[in-house]
DNA sequence: AGCACGCCGACT
DNA sequence: GTCGGCGTGCTC
């Protein structure tokens, strides 16, 4: 007589109170098929009503002494929420006071039913090419294939310059997961974007055949995605594959996993913007501990984040040898003497590099802003111009546009200042477009390109052309660029924001590393520890000062933060119930409509119990939903209570 | 979120 | 006497 065996369920619902198991009754047609991981619906408080859920685990016998319901059914026996990323949405959930189930969402896509039929029906796998790894060249005879053997965890300075297209840092990441997979065992790579995406696949090609090499990333159509999701689902069981994809690639399916690496973890891509907001760096480091796989996180900058894992010793810090410097100039913010240079907003030394630069090649010019005018005001009381529907900024986006709205678009034909009655309107700053302009009458007969966001563009060949780009945007030249110029460094820094030092290193070096072998890099107008941190490529020197003064200061991500949002009320019961020192809270503060915000800060060491203790409150908030009393037709009412953890926004214009 | 349970005002 | 209001609380 075998015993009654019960299957615990996870609810997909994000609603706090519901994010725990359940316990369902198997009937006897669903036994075959109601196996852990498979996608089930389930009964939910009353008959008729079903739920979408996970099959957890089969226990024989539940803690729940109630009546139970049976499963309604099984929606397919696949099992695409594996073991390993269960416990890693639960444990990144928990870490972040948010429900496993918005972690399961980014980890499984949406269920196609026709890709997942031709899956099930095709299950000749081809024999797959035995992988060959090339040796990872720059950082010392088998040092990165042996520290991945041995799962260490690594920050990694990548190689500047390029190769052909492709730049250096993505072919050290491809030999990588290359050797990886020769042990073995799968490699997930994690880039912030679909640029960094491209030349990373297409070094990955070039090395491994192609059905090793799986993408998984939000571009991708519905059944693409599900196509390769399911491609990973034999992962590391059977046959290892190198899975590249953008942020949410982390909690990929790979239960042989043998190494993660993140590429350029401080670019703000890799924060995710949906609830628990759970940066991949964060789940990287929790799925590390949990599958003693090896980690990689590379770039050409370090943020304070690694910076702080390396200062604590869970990260070991690895340069390449020898080491690769690009040749940075700072150069002053002084025009020049020649009049193309100053019409050009240029030092003069810069006009000349890049003219002798253009006689062998393309040259790179970074620029801050995008469009021609970004900002406009009264010609006449200087007031910011903003649009008469929205309040958004004016700007214009050639010399010929009209003005209009860079929030909604709307066109400013007859626009007035609200403050003068003026109007005429004047350009405030400099964007990509009127560089073009300016560089081009500059350097009469230069082919002159420009990429930004609305014109991206992934490379350009070897022929002599200005390259305007706005950061971030700048394509790969072949072999590539004969001189960069960052131009709008001043503005750069000028923003106001925690990061900017940060940020800025980034955007620079990474402009940096496009540069050829021995091509000059000119810094225009940033001088002190950031220029001396870009010339000297001593990334980590600076990094370890600027994580100093956030010790100093208790700031992110010297310690961990949590913002609370909602009712006074709420809010302080929260507050009270978190177990976090009076002096560790900063506020409330009124933010409008009745709510308020505060921030809690804490150690690390604390944050397991801090998440829980405001879980907990935020359960208790959303299941005694006392309210104010609704009025009728109201807007929804905004959520009693809020919870954000690790948001550094708060502390953006600190 | 839904949906049932529960304890006070107008109704055949 | 009962039908039903939506405040309160739970979901295996």
């Amino acid at each position: 007589m075998p015993t009654a065996s019960i299957a615990r369920v996870l609810i997909d619902s994000p609603l706090p109170q519901l994010d725990r198991l359940f316990d369902y009754g198997i009937p006897p047609e669903l036994r075959d098929s109601a196996v852990p991981g498979a996608r089930v619906r389930v009964p939910l408080r009353s008959a008729g009503r079903v739920a979408d859920g996970y099959l957890i685990e089969i226990v024989e016998a539940g803690k729940y002494t109630g009546v139970l319901s049976d499963l309604e059914s099984v929606v397919s026996p696949l099992c695409v929420l594996t073991p390993e990323v269960w416990a890693l949405a639960r444990r990144a959930a928990d870490r972040a006071a948010g429900s496993a189930s918005d972690i399961i969402r980014l980890a499984i896509p949406n269920r196609q039913v026709r890709v997942e039929k031709a899956y099930l029906a095709s299950e000749t796998n081809p024999p797959f090419a035995v992988v060959d790894a090339p040796a990872i060249e720059h950082y010392g005879p088998g040092a990165l294939e042996h520290a991945i053997a041995n799962n260490e965890r690594l920050a990694v300075d990548a190689v500047p310059g390029v190769h052909g297209s492709i730049g250096n840092w993505a072919i050290t990441l491809a030999e990588a997961a290359a050797s990886t997979l020769a042990g073995g065992r799968s490699a997930i790579l994690a880039v912030p974007d679909y640029r960094d995406q491209h030349q990373l696949e297409t070094a990955l090609r070039a090395i491994l055949p192609p059905e090793r090499v799986v993408r998984l990333d939000a571009k991708q159509s519905n059944p693409d995605r599900y196509r390769e999701f399911l491609r990973c689902l034999d992962a590391g069981v059977t046959q290892p594959l190198a899975i590249v994809g953008n942020r949410s690639v982390v909690y990929a399916p790979a239960a042989n996993l043998g190494l993660i690496a993140l590429w350029d973890d401080g670019d703000p891509l890799h924060s995710e913007p949906l609830s628990p907001y759970v940066h991949s760096r964060d789940a990287a480091l929790l799925r590390q501990e949990q599958q003693g796989c090896a980690l990689i996180f590379m770039g050409h900058s370090r943020s304070t984040e690694v910076e702080r894992l390396v200062e604590i010793g869970w990260l070991r810090s690895v340069s390449p040898a020898p080491l690769v410097l690009p040749k940075v100039i700072p150069t002053a913010q002084q025009a020049g003497t020649d009049a193309l240079a100053v019409q050009a907003r240029i030092p003069s030394s810069a006009w000349r590099a890049a003219r002798e630069a253009l006689e062998s090649g393309p040259v790179l010019v970074q620029v801050a802003r995008p469009g021609y005018s970004p900002g406009l005001a009264c010609a006449d009381c200087h007031q910011l111009a903003r649009c008469e529907r929205c309040e958004g900024p004016l700007v214009q986006k050639s010399a010929r546009a009209t003005p209009a709205c860079a929030w909604c678009g709307a066109l400013a034909i007859n626009w007035a200042c609200d403050n003068c009655a003026g109007t005429k309107l004047r350009s405030v700053g400099v964007g990509a477009t009127r560089t073009a302009e300016e560089l081009g009458r500059a350097f009469p007969g230069v082919r002159v390109i420009v990429a930004d966001g609305e014109r991206p563009m992934l490379t350009i060949g070897t022929e002599p052309a200005l390259v305007i780009a706005t950061r971030g945007a700048e394509p790969v030249a072949e072999s590539g660029y004969r001189a960069v110029l960052l131009l709008d460094g001043e503005r750069m820094v000028a923003r106001e924001s925690l990061r900017v030092a940060e940020d800025c290193l980034r955007w620079w070096s990474n402009a940096a590393a496009l540069a050829a072998g021995g091509a000059s890099i000119l810094l225009v107008g940033v001088g002190g520890a950031l220029a001396t941190a870009l010339v000297t490529w001593r990334h980590a020197d600076f990094v370890r000062a600027e994580l100093d003064d956030r010790r100093r200061l208790r700031f992110p991500p010297a310690v961990r933060v949590a913002t609370v949002t909602g009712t006074p009320e709420a809010v302080s019961r929260a507050v009270a119930a978190s177990g976090v020192d009076r002096a560790d809270v900063l506020g409330p503060v009124d933010i409008g409509a009745a709510t308020v915000r505060s921030i809690l800060r804490f150690d690390y060491a604390h944050g397991t119990d801090v998440a829980a203790n405001l879980r907990a409150q935020l359960i208790q908030a959303a299941t005694n939903r006392r309210r104010p009393p609704a009025a009728k037709g109201a807007p929804r009412a905004a959520p009693t209570l809020k919870l954000r953890l690790d948001d550094i926004e708060p502390f953006l214009d600190a």
